[in-house]
DNA sequence: TATTGTAGTTAGCGTTAACTAACATTCCTC
DNA sequence: GAGGAATGTTAGTTAACGCTAACTACAATA
């Protein structure tokens, strides 16, 4: 009767969706099942638990993420303004073709998952080490002045990665959404001005 | 038996800390009594259900919140460093008091619940427009260059609120979790040699 | 053709969640 | 000190959850 498509990858692809936007525990397993279009025990045929779809789910993630071109391409990068705008977008860029997954990681480590936390360390922490290799970089060149690198690369990344969630997370509501693109385009000047020799 | 303390009081306390730790659908109104010290149906003496208790959180949270001395020492201060360093240790220090109030929020926020999103509006909200008529108030006098101020007043709470939650939530994580304080003393002059005239 | 593996179904088990009925005790007020 | 409100208890009910038992349909292959 089902169409003849990988079942298991769909179910990924619906979990991913339904607890990010609910929440694991929101979440029952006759509604994701009724969401793939099969019965719960069919479910339980690709997945031994709820649990064992959810760490598929966040194994799923880190398959997502793709930096190293991103990186290639900025590792001599001398101007810290390029280095800062590019990784922003490209953060930017990312969540929002994949606007369920910063919630889902939020809202899992919020959760204090071990494996949710750990993915999130991932994606953002292998943006923060790249952008603290580059300013330390810079500043050896001379080119911007000296900091602790490992916070300044903390903080940009976290204000990227706070923008991409507000857009989603406030949708609708009293305070102002801004575009991140539009956000960004103003701080990186900032940044660039305060931090550049 | 029980001791004659303001049981209200008493269950909103205990209702914030666990909420915030393990998020409103984990904690069960059992547990919410034991911690107490009290049995369920006592509980609903007090309150008429689990969503009353929430409801009753989240208004006690906008009690604790006391802006208005920051503000008025700060509303005619010339130099922009000293209003981003006491805005954004005021917000730290909150956050240090109150650690189990913005993961709450978020996690509250996460979940969609309407009056959960609107109280972290406010909170956030009252920050962030206070600071932007700082920022207007500072560039018509001359002291900072031009900028889209309610961008740069929305990233610079962002990036507080952010290490306030990343002091919690990363903590004996592989990522090394700065001291807020050091964070912030650290960026402040960025933003303040990014944005001085 | 018989066998086997995969993917599905219906029906239901065991547990636990939120909440309640009915009754007991304490405490304030007159 | 009697009565009533406030605050507590024990022992449930109901519904929903994760998960399973038992069985079925079908395609591929020996």
């Amino acid at each position: 009767m089902a169409p003849k498509v990988n079942r298991k990858t769909e179910i990924i692809k619906s979990a991913t969706l339904l607890f990010s936007q609910d929440g694991f525990d929101r979440v029952t397993v006759k509604r994701l099942a009724h969401a793939v279009g099969i019965s719960e025990p069919a479910l339980y045929r690709h997945f031994k638990s709820k649990e064992a779809i959810y760490e598929a789910v966040l194994e799923s993630i880190q398959d997502r993420l793709e930096y190293t071109q991103l990186f290639e391409s900025l590792k001599d990068e001398p101007d810290i303004e390029v280095v800062l705008a590019e990784m922003a977008n490209h953060i930017i860029e990312f969540f929002t073709l994949n606007i369920d997954l910063y919630r889902l990681l939020l809202y899992s480590a919020l959760r204090g998952h071990e494996k949710a936390k750990h993915v999130f360390q991932i994606v953002r922490g292998t943006y923060i080490k790249f952008l603290q290799k580059q300013l330390d970089r810079l500043h050896s060149e001379g080119r911007i002045v000296e900091k602790r690198n490992d916070i300044t690369a903390r903080c940009f990344i976290g204000m990227v990665f706070d923008c991409s969630l507000g857009s989603t997370l406030w949708r609708g509501f009293q305070g102002k959404v801004h575009d991140p693109k539009e956000v960004v385009d103003n701080n990186i000047p900032i940044y660039v001005r305060g931090l550049k020799t």
